[in-house]
DNA sequence: ATTCCGAATTCTGAATTCAGAGTTCAATAC
DNA sequence: GTATTGAACTCTGAATTCAGAATTCGGAAT
């Protein structure tokens, strides 16, 4: 029987709506938050939209500006790097930890295997539809399946906050072009020698592909 | 002149209050809080303290109980190796970083191996005077110094989730014992390998020291 | 004794209002 | 023209109230 889901909170909807405008770019930068307008068009009281600007400060997303609204944060082209080394980390970390479990259970090698097999196809897919929104979302799921692979539950959460800067900055170059297809043969290396049972490895490649996106990153926002 | 700090608001006074209040043990894992009754005891309307708790929610400190307040979380003893392996990363990135500016810049070296000499020596004093609380603090403010001097302004807010739980479960140990002696051994090794400027001897001994901590601490919590 | 159902209760989320912090603007003085 | 000051304005944080979600409890039925 499925489990029914209960309705979010306003506070949770507001946030996912503007946390989500933020990162594929429809608020920009700069871009003027006040909560009565925010309330106004998205239906509700200034409450929910209240809380929800606390949650989205405390993440980093929006700052105050002195009594008169908030702001989208700006992006930081030196913290495109900042937050890559640090992803660099965490995945570094996830893909060695994912390799263990493999080299220490096939089955669950295998099973591995066929996901992140599927998932490949799927950004392969987009790239040649050039469907850039979906080829974002792919290489998110992509990692995501490393992370929980891991079998840390607590490695989604902390890359987190990175995933998001680096979304917001991946939006802003993906208006003029795409993510490099490099990064698919990138992902099947990595996920190769995951399932492979090659923690050393793996390790390797998924560090060094995050410091050859946050290259590529940097020098396609620096373009703009 | 010095720049004049405005009051910090109720919800931010309150959620320090109640996460200080977790952190160090006199909230304990499943205590039950009602939004009301913590108004009431902290002299504020209902809310703040709803507001804070939305922002402890988020960070993993307190949950729902289903429409009947929340409940501090539990401290799962599996939860302590998952948070110190991805701290093991964090640090391990934070010593290679710092030595690597150590290496580039020896005045940068010089300051650092002063001021890190003298939380070491703080700490010394700590164990000596038995005062497990400044062990802790001390302890703490050795691994911020690691992060800032690494130059990435991102890390120390990225291990800060993980520094929170392993707070509290280094809380729940200290009514009954101290921090190992060896630590402050440990600590003083790693800034000499960073002030040498060797990035790779100084991650490797910054990932050990965490994964060593991780088994005491976990031993710790299970005579418990 | 167990199960079911409706009522009561507890508590939260949201709406609304009030107070006031901090910014902006307009008038005045030099 | 520039600087200063006080008033007006914008917006937030907090207080209060209302609505209702979800849990708990007690009584009735089996």
């Amino acid at each position: 029987m499925k489990l029914i889901q209960t309705q979010p909170s306003l506070t949770q909807q507001v946030y996912d709506v503007i946390a989500d405008e933020i990162c594929d770019g429809a608020l920009p930068a700069g871009a003027h938050l006040v909560q009565e307008q925010l309330a106004e068009r998205l239906g509700v009281s200034r409450q929910p939209v209240q809380q929800a600007m606390a949650l989205l400060k405390a993440d980093g997303m929006v700052e105050e500006i002195g009594r008169r609204g908030l702001q989208v944060t700006p992006l930081d082209l030196d913290f495109v790097r900042h937050h890559y080394d640090i992803r660099a980390a965490l995945d570094g970390l996830a893909a060695r930890m994912a390799a263990t479990r493999c080299r220490d259970g096939k089955a669950f090698g295998r099973k591995l295997a066929e996901r992140g097999g599927e998932v490949l196809r799927l950004g392969e897919t987009a790239v040649r539809n050039g469907a850039v929104g979906d080829q974002v979302r792919h290489d998110a799921a992509f990692h995501d399946l490393i992370y929980r692979a891991s079998g840390n539950p607590l490695l989604a959460r902390a890359a987190e906050p990175h995933w998001r800067f680096l979304r917001r900055a991946m939006g802003d170059v993906l208006r003029h072009a795409e993510l490099p297809r490099e990064i698919w043969r990138q992902h099947a290396e990595i996920l190769d020698a995951i399932v492979a049972g090659e923690p050393s490895r793996a390790e390797e490649l998924a560090i060094d592909h995050d410091l050859r996106a946050a290259k590529t990153l940097k020098a396609a926002l620096s373009e703009k």
